[in-house]
DNA sequence: GCATTATTGAGAATGATTGTCAATACCGAC
DNA sequence: GTCGGTATTGACAATCATTCTCAATAATGC
């Protein structure tokens, strides 16, 4: 028991909150400035900077997630979106965004079971699908 | 057979074949600013934007691959490695960067059908595994 | 209510990546 | 082999997302 206390006490505030809120609002995976902005538009006066602040910790907390907008355009923002807390992966639409969430036992342990044969430990892994959805297909 | 040569002729270049035989000689994944630095200690004179242009074109051609370092430190880089030419994915050590590579027809097929299954079409997807490699292990 | 201190917000700072543009070198034609 | 058109290069500026700084603010325990 070292656990000294090194990590300061959390603080519930407004911000943190409405950032959230926004948060769960979204469908899809939104960035950390277009919260923000969101948010400005709502009439709140959060700093970029917090919303940066509270989405890593919500994604911490494992409230949310993040992924890497590589197929998009940009310098490869973060993307983040609330999600159940239960271990799942995303079936995303290039297109609009829509995400679906993805529960699949069977990757999971095929996933470990490749890190094990390997040699690997302590194994974690990375899965998105992307594609278009059906209202994008038209 | 509308291909009116918008694209201009690629040539082969002295660089391009540095950086290409460069990361052809890594074992794991590296940054463009790496292997920029590396081809200099070589005594290259290669401009750091010209790396980051041929690693573009060889992961457009299919001849490298790239991940984002999310869990590793830093501001989110690229890293890059010389690939097989067909599909497959990755298991890399997050210790020492050891990548060893992973065809897994199971688990393409299993993303297009959860694809399918949603209505998406012309799915692609992202499977990366992490984990500590046996040399890392101890 | 009050003091303590985590959190905020504005802007500066950082760091990776891309754009600019004159100079260079590749490639096909002669 | 030489020549010319032009893709490519390299040095540096510019961009963009994200993080840091720090004084001001507000949440929590008493």
């Amino acid at each position: 028991m070292n656990q000294t206390m090194d990590v300061p006490a959390k603080r519930n505030t407004k911000q943190k909150d409405a950032v959230r809120h926004a948060l769960s609002e979204t469908t899809g995976f939104v960035s950390a400035q277009d919260l923000h902005l969101v948010l400005r538009n709502h009439g709140s006066t959060v700093g970029l900077a917090t919303v940066y602040r509270a989405l890593a910790d919500l994604a911490a907390s494992g409230e949310a997630d993040s992924i890497q907008a590589t197929s998009v355009a940009g310098t490869g923002e973060t993307l983040f979106r609330a999600c159940g807390q239960s271990h799942h992966h995303h079936l995303i639409c290039t297109e609009c965004g829509k995400t679906v969430e993805i529960a699949a036992a069977t990757v999971e342990k095929w996933a470990e079971a490749i890190a094990a044969e390997n040699g690997f430990t302590e194994s974690s892994h990375t899965i998105e699908i992307y594609g278009r959805c059906a209202s994008c297909t038209a």
